[in-house]
DNA sequence: TTGAAACTATACAGACCTGTATGTATACTA
DNA sequence: TAGTATACATACAGGTCTGTATAGTTTCAA
């Protein structure tokens, strides 16, 4: 086992367990326990258990970033059919059966305080999905974009979170639905 | 200072720190030192900090369930205005200075194991406000209340995660006017 | 084959956690 | 006024946490 790929197997094992248990709840024993290294090994790697959940929250960005843009980009050719796309992939996310909610939701909801480190970065990689409604609603010039960006990625947010609480059998169904119908009215009526 | 309302205060306190930065991030001690209690004082009134907890979960679904219905009747008559003021209601909560997030969000993104004890009440509590919507819409026959209700109860949840990550400047006002276009094609298309 | 870098195993320091034990003081009730 | 329930302060038991210290072992390249 190369170097490397020693340090990315730890990032994976404590990225999991981080996900599933919640990152206060994870020690750095248990991540070593289930790596099956040193403790020593760890923090060659990793100065501290902070680095270590820093470079998780980033490492979910890389792969959320790439499985995003791959998933909607792969059939959708018209805005709206890009915009519906969006909830297609939620629908397939939820159904996973590693679906464990949105990793920066529940980081931001462990570390309120606005000027934790953990805080900022969730909320910064959160911005990303706004900013990607924004980019294919840039192709729609004369609508009302910023009312419809803003609808779309609270419903987005409503879907992550009502399947991360199960509180909606059908989260990205029902989302879609709701889209479909403020995509048409805005598009439609050019306001 | 009598018995009954030392109890009180030692829920209020606790529930204060509790919601602000988390259940596991707060100590019993500290609960105690912020109190002005002895220790002994709390354990003889709750048996443990999991009842403590508890008790917290249930206070805030009796405070919110009583603010919200105060809120949302006083004024609005309609279905329509009924539905509308949720939305209202949101902007207030989120406009406080104490507003700090959903406590059942947070609270079961703290403690993802569905069957722990905590998920599960935050879970229940959380299913009030998709029954109020229910409630309001049986007024409205032959409309497809299933699909308008879905999608309001996604948008307050949108709404509600977008001002715990401050992804939106303005999450309630954003909402409402998604609901508004809504529940207007819901009601006008009676489908 | 020799030497440096990486990994392993174990122990432990110091802080924090929940919950209990003990004895004293206060306040209400009979 | 005597007795009882409640609250007090302090100490501590036993566990967990992060991070370090130390010494032995593997790996790999020169």
């Amino acid at each position: 086992m190369a170097n490397k790929s020693k340090k990315e197997h730890i990032l994976t094992v404590a990225s999991d367990l981080f996900n599933k248990k919640g990152i206060r709840a994870t020690g750095v024993d248990q991540v070593v326990s289930e790596s099956n290294i040193a403790k020593m090994t760890l923090y060659n790697h990793f100065r501290s258990k902070d680095e270590l959940v820093l470079a998780y929250l980033m490492k979910y960005d890389d792969e959320w970033r790439k499985r995003f843009e791959d998933s909607v980009n792969k059939s959708a050719k018209t805005p709206r059919d890009k915009l519906l796309a969006v909830f297609d992939m939620l629908g397939e996310w939820f159904g996973e059966p590693e679906f464990n909610g949105c990793v920066y939701i529940k980081t931001a909801a462990e570390f309120m305080d606005h000027s934790h480190p953990y805080y900022e970065a969730a909320r910064n990689y959160k911005a990303f999905m706004k900013k990607y409604i924004d980019s294919v609603l840039n192709e729609c010039p004369s609508v009302n974009r910023e009312a419809l960006s803003s609808g779309l990625s609270l419903l987005v947010e409503g879907a992550i979170t009502a399947a991360m609480l199960q509180t909606d059998p059908k989260p990205a169904e029902h989302a879609r639905d709701t889209a479909r119908v403020i995509i048409d009215y805005y598009l439609a009526n050019n306001k």
